[in-house]
DNA sequence: CTTGGAATGTCAACAAGGCTGACGTACTGT
DNA sequence: ACAGTACGTCAGCCTTGTTGACATTCCAAG
């Protein structure tokens, strides 16, 4: 794939680059204006759905590991964890091995809402692959992985494995 | 490096676009990452980055014009645009034909910051771009343009257009 | 010409969700 | 025993979204 096979390899003006910063911002809208709409009802927010997808991915998970994943404070995760553990969304558990660790889980009804949230934004996705087709949906996410921060991607991949 | 390119044609597998939920969360991050930190050091946050980008790039614009761009609203606007006033950084004249209009221009110095904040995100931009390959370009913005709302899609384009 | 309504923009106040700092508690490993 | 780690929490700040109230300006109907 690194091979270019000569062609316009350098098509990289400041006019293209500018376009693909502004489809980044347009689309990023898109993609999160679904499940918004979903969470306004419920009065949660966009912190809520992150902490419930990435608990619904990586199920045990510990508060620290969430942490990184996240990038934010665990003041703040923890304001969000509050709320979803009171309203009974996600069950936090004592660790065995080490107990100062709390391990994360959703409960049915978390995952319920999990469910009804990623289907949202999936069928988007969904629908955006179609219209653009497999060979764009692999550049889409080359260009994509490209774009993360090194340790990101690292998380990035370690979720992408099947299991360890 | 394990990375399917262009061979199988339908693998919209669950998996697959969480996978690509996941790509375009981490990937904003990142995408918002350098200007961020430009920002931070001025005090200023991403709606001034925003709001700056867009003067830039229609000069004379509107504040009503640009509520639709970002997809604000006008108090939380008018905030960030009294300090860029404030601070120099931006221009408000009241329009010649309709006196209720303001019509917004960079100064230089706000031409200055673009130009910095543009820079940072073009580099990183520019290296996603190289790293992937011009084909995985074409991909990546014909998915992002499938993922905006028809609505801004519009105004995406419009913003493509040649000079008026 | 007047007047009411629509369009435009400004100010005030509030909420969500980031942040830092400080501190308490429970546990681990040396 | 003790230093360090993992987690929770309180207090307080900032940015940036929201609504409500209001001033100005324009325009069109009476």
């Amino acid at each position: 794939m690194a091979e270019p096979s000569g062609e316009q390899l350098l098509y990289l003006t400041d006019e293209q680059l500018r376009q693909g910063i502004e489809a980044m911002f347009f689309a990023y809208r898109g993609f999160t204006a679904d499940p918004d709409r979903i969470l306004d009802e419920l009065s949660y927010g966009r912190a809520h759905h992150r902490a419930v997808h990435f608990i619904n991915c990586a199920p045990g998970t510990t508060v620290n590991n969430l942490l990184n994943i996240l990038g934010v404070t665990k003041q703040s995760l923890n304001r969000v964890l509050r709320t979803l553990i009171a309203d009974g969304l996600v069950e936090s558990r004592v660790g065995r091995l080490d107990k100062r660790e709390r391990h994360l889980y959703l409960t049915e009804e978390g995952k319920a809402l999990e469910a009804k949230l990623s289907d949202a934004q999936r069928a988007r996705m969904r629908a955006a692959y179609r219209k653009a087709g497999p060979e764009a949906v692999a550049g889409f996410r080359q260009v994509l992985e490209a774009m993360m921060d090194a340790d990101m991607r690292r998380n990035y991949r370690a979720l992408r494995e099947p299991r360890t």
